[in-house]
Formats: structure tokens, sequence, C-alpha cells
DNA sequence: ATGTCGCCTACGAGGCGA
């Protein structure tokens, strides 16, 4: 969302028009006791977050109540020997969700780039732990992964040359949650589009955009996915976030 | 035109992250 504070108006706007029962937000940019509550509240949300500082930041709004809260996932890497706010687990209805922030890797020499792949791949082991635990679960893991997972999931892939989001490494860690039986369930409904664009250089109105949001679903949830859309509008008129809301409608 | 945005510290502007 690149901050709630800054956008708190068109989040509850769009809950309200759009009658979304849980939100997952990632990138709210604020510790627990500096979130906008009351205007979610009024709009007859509950909060479950997790935010330490200024950066990252994930959270939902429901108006389900959230149970079984989990702050992070079991074996998170850290970064610098810090556990980041980039996840939270809730029961919502008996549906297992996880709102994700993925992170960047900011380049392929960084430290943050290996810090990516390993945090990918111990969420991978977790879910697949919990799915063999569970295999009836209705789960999903929801947010920003920072990966393209296709060449036509970003508008030049000759621009990403040298680039992270791209490389055969994200995109193996990505396929990783297929093998254990997760899908991507927006997908097969809405095959194209971006949920992204950067706000540098015109990028929206050009069309020049990211798929790098997605809803992984296990089989039991998958099998619920009624319908599903990406909210391209929401990048439109004053102060948009630069992603846009994933829907996924459940019966 | 690095065609942007939002947070921080600290009071103006630079640093950080994306």
């Amino acid at each position: 969302m690149n901050s709630v504070r800054t956008r708190v108006g068109r989040v509850i706007s769009f809950l309200e028009s759009s009658g979304t029962d849980v939100l997952a937000m990632q990138e709210i940019k604020c510790k627990p006791d500096q979130f906008p509550y009351k205007p979610f509240e009024d709009a007859g949300y509950q909060i479950t977050l997790h935010g330490l500082n200024q950066w990252n930041g994930v959270a939902f709004a429901s108006k389900i109540e959230a149970q079984d809260v989990e702050i992070g996932f079991t074996g998170m890497p850290e970064f610098k020997e810090v556990q980041e706010a980039r996840a939270i687990g809730a029961t919502f209805n008996g549906v297992r969700l996880w709102s994700l922030y993925v992170p960047n890797g900011r380049s392929l020499d960084d430290p943050h780039f290996s810090y990516k792949l390993e945090w990918l791949e111990r969420l991978a082991a977790i879910t697949s732990e919990t799915l063999e635990n569970e295999p009836d679960l209705p789960l999903a893991l929801m947010g920003d992964f920072n990966i393209a997972p296709l060449d036509s999931d970003v508008w030049d892939i000759n621009f990403f040359a040298g680039s992270t989001h791209v490389t055969p490494q994200e995109r193996q860690a990505f396929e990783a949650f297929g093998q254990i039986g997760l899908t991507d369930v927006v997908r097969p409904l809405i095959p194209e589009g971006y949920t992204y664009w950067d706000y540098q250089q015109l990028r929206f109105p050009r069309n020049e955009g990211m798929r790098i949001d997605f809803v992984l679903g296990s089989e039991a949830l998958a099998e619920k996915v009624s319908g599903a859309s990406i909210e391209r509008d929401e990048r439109k008129g004053e102060g948009p976030s630069d992603h846009v809301p994933v829907v996924v409608e459940l019966n």
C-alpha cells in the first residue's frame, strides 16, 4: 500500500464499494500505535496487524473475526539480525490466510537477494509442513511476492535483464509453491494484467507495469474460488498506491 | 529530466527503501 496512513480514505472507499470481507495489506509502513484504526472500525472492519517501524508492515482488515493470529512464520529468516514485519497469518471462518511482503531483493549482488530466496524457501517449507498435517485446509498465501513469474508479467523483459524479480532463481522459488500443492487462483480467471506500476517514468500512463502480487491457494481453497479480479482502476486518481488490489471471491 | 513517493530525523534537506 505504501503507507496506510496516507491512503486510508482510498482504502476505506475501496472496502465499502467492493464489499470486501477480508483485506490483506502489505507495506502499511507504521507501528501499531500509528495505525488509523478508527476509520476502519467505523466502516465495520477489525484490524489485525504487525508493524515494527516505518518499513514493511503487514495487516488484515476484516468484517470477520481473525483467529489464531501468527506474527511471522516459523523459521522466517532475519535480515541483518532483525526479524522484519513481512508476514502475518490468521484464520477467518476456517480459511487460513497469510498477508506477505516478500523481500524485494534490491539487486542480484546484494545480501537482500539471497535473503529473499531464503525467505521464500523457508515459507514454502513451513507451508508444506502445514499442508502435510492438514491436507484439506483452505489456505492462501497472498501479497506482494516481488517476482514476475512469466516474461509477459513485465512490460519489457529486456528492461529487466540483470535485475531482480525475473531471475531463474526467483522464478524457481515461486514455482516451489506449486510443487507443494498451491496454485495461483487468479491466473486462470484473469490471465493478463499487471498489479503494480512504478511511480517513476510515467509507468502507469504508459501501462508499463508488473504482475507481482498473487493469491496462492491450497487445493481446498482453490475449490472454493468463484471469481477474481485485478482492480486496475485503483491505480488512477489522487494519491494511489503503486499496487492495486487483487480480489478473490470464495463460496 | 532519475518525468516518484513516503517515511525518518529534526526544522530544512538529505537519507533510505521501493
